[in-house]
DNA sequence: AAGTGGTCTAGACCACTTT
DNA sequence: AAGTGGTCTAGACCACTTC
């Protein structure tokens, strides 16, 4: 009946994931089959991070749906910072090459002052099987080969973290300490420009502990000393797990962060 | 030049504060106000916890604004769980009495199980002066009036949290241990209900401490076992601090559980 | 001036819930 | 059938950045 032109949302399914059209039961609004798309560019390495990403009107050409469209996929996006917005700029991937990037994952905070980056000393660096516990909790099998990196941290030279890591051998081959000593700056963007991963991601378990004979020796306190055990693991695109992290925190002069919403 | 009837975006101001119109010097997007009058209403009790609010469509109609505008006020407020949109059925206003709110609260998590809620023991309610300390965290004056609570909860009967409130003796006046102790389920949800207060943020800092006899006491314990200890300031609308919470943890059987996006 | 993301509108249709 | 939130489009204009 209506005369006016306007033929919207016949869903063109310009933007399918590729698969067989048709067979699939499962089915997603249209900005979610976008985002996965964008995300697959981002996981790819087609658009790497610190990089521009095409703007909202190119993407919209590309996949053959509305600006608003692209827009709310990059708004979801941009809301699990795997991307980020600049107004007059376009819309970058995200990095860990930045300071506001570094606070997301380290939550020890001086008690008093500004908070600020800690310096690395390595203990150890080598590869070795993975333990039944560390294979299960990085969905690999017991025994495959990992690395092995033990670390200490301190704040205005006072050893306060203790770090234990282990890393699917595959993914981080050739990972050497030279390589981690001579790196400044978090890990996470080490990996994230020397092997191509990039940590979007973890969950924590966080318990008290009594510190024992070796970790006492390396933070310099005395055994029995209360430290703040943390059990992270965590993943990168596709909910792929990468790293498994056990640390030992020191709080008489720090604390760990955190906020409900 | 163009001869479409169209007009949009003339922002009426129709949706103004309630401010004096032109003598404000700060501008912000439509839905921003949208946004902030309709947590207005939330605050001032106009619409309660559990409660169905207005459709977009009569909001926009109220408001003189699109419902896509609206649309993107309310998209904010159910990120920042305010309220819950439910298809088909409306936009409802959270509370703290449902199963899904109980958590975002209580981080600490069984090692092996499913989660679920302690029991609580009341050791003391009264009221008293503030301290300093916490007088600073809760935004009141040195000696005003605060009510403290002390309690104990425990998991399957095992005695796992230690935990001392204060709250301000003018927002939670008669408050008492009676209440507390008929009182099912959250506190939050007590405060919500019988005193209009809702917590909707909080900021924690966490560190390890050992025992010391009191508290051993009550967690049937050794002294200097480790112990978690959190330091929670609770917030309601308007970044109101409202509740100032310190507790122990025993980690033995239990963790803290984090999310870090 | 041109390009980018940010806001706002108007209207269509869909999916879900209730009557 | 009617009402709700959810998706999608098309187009306008604004704010900011770069050329």
């Amino acid at each position: 009946m209506s005369s006016t032109p306007s033929n919207p949302n016949n869903n063109p399914a310009a933007a399918n994931a590729g698969g067989a059209g048709g067979s699939s039961p499962t089915f997603s609004p249209l900005y979610q089959q976008i985002k996965a798309l964008i995300t697959q560019s981002l996981q790819s390495g087609e658009w790497k991070p610190g990089e521009l990403i095409p703007s909202e009107v190119e993407l919209a050409n590309r996949f053959k749906v509305s600006q608003g469209t692209v827009r709310k996929a990059i708004d979801e996006l941009a809301a699990e910072n795997l991307v980020m917005r600049k107004q007059g700029k376009g819309t970058f991937v995200s990095t860990h090459h930045e300071a506001r990037a570094h606070f997301r994952f380290l939550r020890l905070m001086p008690d008093e002052g500004v908070p600020h980056y800690p310096e690395s000393k390595f203990i150890e660096v080598k590869r070795m099987r993975a333990p039944a516990d560390v294979a299960r909790l990085l969905d690999l099998k017991s025994g495959d080969a990992v690395i092995f990196v033990k670390r200490v941290q301190s704040f205005d030279g006072v050893p306060t973290i203790v770090e234990e890591l282990w890393l699917p051998g595959l993914t981080f081959k050739g990972l050497t300490a030279e390589r981690l000593e001579e790196y400044k700056g978090p890990m996470y963007g080490l990996f994230e420009s020397e092997f191509g991963t990039r940590m979007i991601r973890a969950t924590e378990k966080i318990r008290a502990v009594c510190a024992g004979a070796d970790d006492a020796a390396l933070l310099k306190i005395t055994v029995n000393t209360p430290l703040l055990a943390s059990e992270r693991v965590s993943f990168t695109y596709g909910d792929k797990a990468v790293e498994l992290r056990r640390g030992l925190y020191l709080t008489e002069r720090h604390h760990y962060h955190n906020e409900l919403n």
